[in-house]
DNA sequence: CAATTTACTGAACACTGTTCATACATTTGT
DNA sequence: ACAAATGTATGAACAGTGTTCAGTAAATTG
């Protein structure tokens, strides 16, 4: 029946209209300052319609947390056509923290955001997130394949080289990285970047 | 005159017991969760007593951010004993660790919560954190003298080094480092540290 | 002892996320 | 074509939030 796939199509567009305008007020005002309220203002609707077509404020952000994750994704899937390990270990690391120079507010959302977490005991979406962490896991075993790191644990090493990109990423998303005033930031994480390569490439 | 002295005395006294009762019902229940009626509960005041010694919710955040910096300042403060630069690097990176392992609270009050940044632009309590940032780099120069670390810039590695450790402590607080479950995170973080000691020593 | 300053509070304001009975529109069965 | 049943949207309300302020009670002063 065609009403049925219409009727599913007017709700895929009602939930997609409602997480575009989410969207756009969380990137503009910030997280906890954008309320039910103002997203319903902006798509002219009552406050109580965004409940029927989501459960509460954090499925919207549930949601979002999962749009990231697609987005990150599809950003660096083709660093998969890199063919040395090693550059594209240190591709996928500037990828990254490109992604969160360009995306503060998914950055945010995916990797800083207490809120996402809690009640998302399943990895259904969260597996989005293990997937690209078994593929840094993965490049750092080719890696070692060819002689490098040798005698580290992969998951121990992977684990690392993440908490080190994502630390750049997050002292520069919670604005932390300000109480370097001396030189730029871009600079910094720059020139931090090219040191973290370095030592990859050194290792 | 004496009655003045008590006077400050007791405000001083009244601000302490608002922030321990706060602190209290900040690690116990979260952050947002804890509402100034809560407070205020606690201690048997009115919610309105607690903005004659706290401007708002804000300056009570702030001034644990402060004492956070305090305690870990404290903690680390030992280390400058250590006479070897590179051991004593590596031992404020455990160190650093491990106080975002014990006080988790003061860890995201510091480094990860936006809310204690905004409105302070004065860098008068944010300095603390700036201080221990400077004597990093005073320990990444000492190694430098003796010939580790060639060719690098000292503040762009401190903030390579900086980034590292907190965003292993990072991934930690905000719980991203659950998406491995095949090893205990214990282990998954001493592992890191180790790696990443041993980094240290091999540059 | 009266006047003044200080410390405190109850009630209110403008918000927040969320729920639910009610009203409207649409689809269905006859 | 009309009535019944389903689905969709909403206004009003609830319980909660941070915060302010007029008014009260206590302590300090003259």
């Amino acid at each position: 029946m065609g009403i049925e796939d219409r009727k599913q199509r007017e709700r895929e567009g009602m939930q997609e209209l409602i997480l575009d305008a989410a969207k756009t007020l969380f990137v503009e005002r910030g997280f906890e300052a954008t309320s039910m309220r103002a997203i319903a203002e902006k798509i002219e609707y009552s406050p109580a319609t965004i409940y029927l077509y989501y459960k509460d404020k954090n499925a919207l952000i549930q949601d979002l947390h999962s749009e990231g994750f697609m987005r990150m994704n599809r950003d660096m899937g083709v660093l998969q056509l890199v063919r040395d390990p090693l550059e594209r270990l240190i591709a996928m690391g500037r990828a990254y923290v490109q992604f969160s120079l360009e995306n503060p507010d998914y950055y945010e959302l995916m990797f800083i955001m207490h809120k996402p977490m809690q009640g998302l005991e399943k990895p259904e979406e969260w597996k989005m997130g293990a997937l690209t962490f078994e593929s840094l896991i993965e490049v750092v075993k080719e890696c070692q394949a060819l002689g490098r790191f040798v005698g580290k644990e992969p998951l121990q090493l992977s684990f690392l080289i993440w908490s080190c990109v994502h630390g750049i990423c997050a002292l520069k998303c919670c604005r932390r990285i300000e109480i370097i005033q001396t030189i730029p930031h871009e600079v910094l994480i720059k020139d931090a970047l090219d040191y973290f390569s370095d030592f990859l490439t050194r290792l």
